[in-house]
DNA sequence: TTGAAAGCGGTACCAC
DNA sequence: GTGGTACCGCTTTCAA
């Protein structure tokens, strides 16, 4: 259990102040001019001892955390676990810490989670909303913190987005099985209200009116086996 | 972007010290004998201005900061997507916060990783551990941190792990067939050298030497297609 | 070139 | 019953 060993140790034992090891850490040796010879002793020391700073001191002194809170619909489901995963490996790279959650597209869970985020200082937040979280996205940015909405976002209210593009996705899709002369083409689709879903749907519409084709969709929830057809 | 409140802006709005209200927030106040009208103002207000404590600053005093290091080898894996998501829930419901992040079963990934959660000073470490950990999980240890290895451990040191009864199952699964009528039983396996997948083959030829019937293997790794079978 | 010292927001010992 | 205050480890201003 080797003790844990803090500026103070190195400062005390390199004859310095604990500011200037703090400078030399930093990469702010040049920028307040200490002597190469120190700079060069003091790293030299701190690596010798495998200093490693305090994260949560530093963070209580900027004020920063270097984290960001991520809510998905469940981190478990492969489209998200890769997402999470993904973004998880780019945070990193760019020195921050992704904290994970999945809110079981429930937004009480999600306003839990969202508290414990904000408890932990989260310097950003990347959310993909449960249906009713609007207000609690909003309180974020009136506070002032960064939000990027992804996978769904909400109609009306301004937030950075990135989605899909469900419309032009569907709407492309249903255009060439169009061209392959197909004509009776159904929508599998679930009804859950939410907006790519919709974007979806009206997307395949658009699609299937140009052309004068009846409309076909297959709800998906209500009917798991998929086993008839409504509309 | 109301402003942070914290335990002093209280204070000096109660006309008390910061003690005591640390006290009460804390659930101190019947310890430190605070009279029950002074308890419930602060209270009252606390909730009225809708206090939260700043985890950073309450971690950096008690050198506690109820987070728990998870490496897996894939969150977008299934398996680990899952166990994930059933030990954040379990980890939040207890008070702490998950951290995650995936070795790719790499152990220069997963040292980097352990660096990361030792600097946000992680309170414990959940691992499923990719082969050469050895050396980092018992530093781990040494240096007084709890630590459990799951889905895999190493033989030979020390550690608590949860892992799945290997070789119990398929020695179970071997017999099943084997009560069948089935003579011909083949393991397709993967030649990871980990110690799981061992234990699983073991478990599978003793259940057939103890019927004197031949050892098939498929290896999954070099016949991705499972075209043919080795042995 | 370098260092003293004031915080960041809490906790908890000890005195009153 | 309550409060003063030192301290956790680090950053940063200001002075020397």
């Amino acid at each position: 259990m080797k003790k844990k060993i803090s500026i103070y140790d190195i400062a005390r034992e390199m004859n310095v102040s604990s500011a200037t090891v703090s400078y030399v850490l930093n990469g702010k040796a040049a920028e307040k001019r200490i002597s190469k010879t120190l700079e060069q002793r003091i790293m030299a020391y701190a690596r010798e001892v495998d200093y490693r700073p305090n994260m949560i001191a530093k963070s209580l002194r900027t004020g920063k955390t270097r984290t960001i809170g991520m809510l998905v619909e469940d981190v478990a489901d492969p489209f998200f676990g890769n997402a999470a995963r993904i973004m998880e490996g780019i945070a990193r790279q760019l020195g921050y810490q992704l904290l994970f959650a999945s809110t079981d597209n429930n937004p009480a869970v999600a306003r839990g989670l969202l508290d414990v985020f904000r408890g932990a200082q989260a310097d950003g937040y990347i959310i993909a909303p449960p249906p009713g979280l609007e207000q609690d996205v909003q309180a974020l940015q009136e506070d002032g913190l960064p939000v990027v909405l992804f996978d769904r976002y909400f109609v009306g209210i301004p937030t950075t987005n990135v989605v899909a593009d469900n419309f032009g996705g569907a709407y492309k899709a249903t255009r060439h099985l169009q061209h392959n002369g197909h004509r009776r083409i159904a929508l599998v689709t679930a009804e859950s209200g939410q907006v790519q879903m919709g974007d979806r749907l009206r997307g395949y519409i658009q699609a299937m009116e140009e052309e004068d084709l009846p409309i076909l969709t297959f709800n998906a929830s209500t009917f798991p086996g998929i086993k008839s057809a409504i509309s």
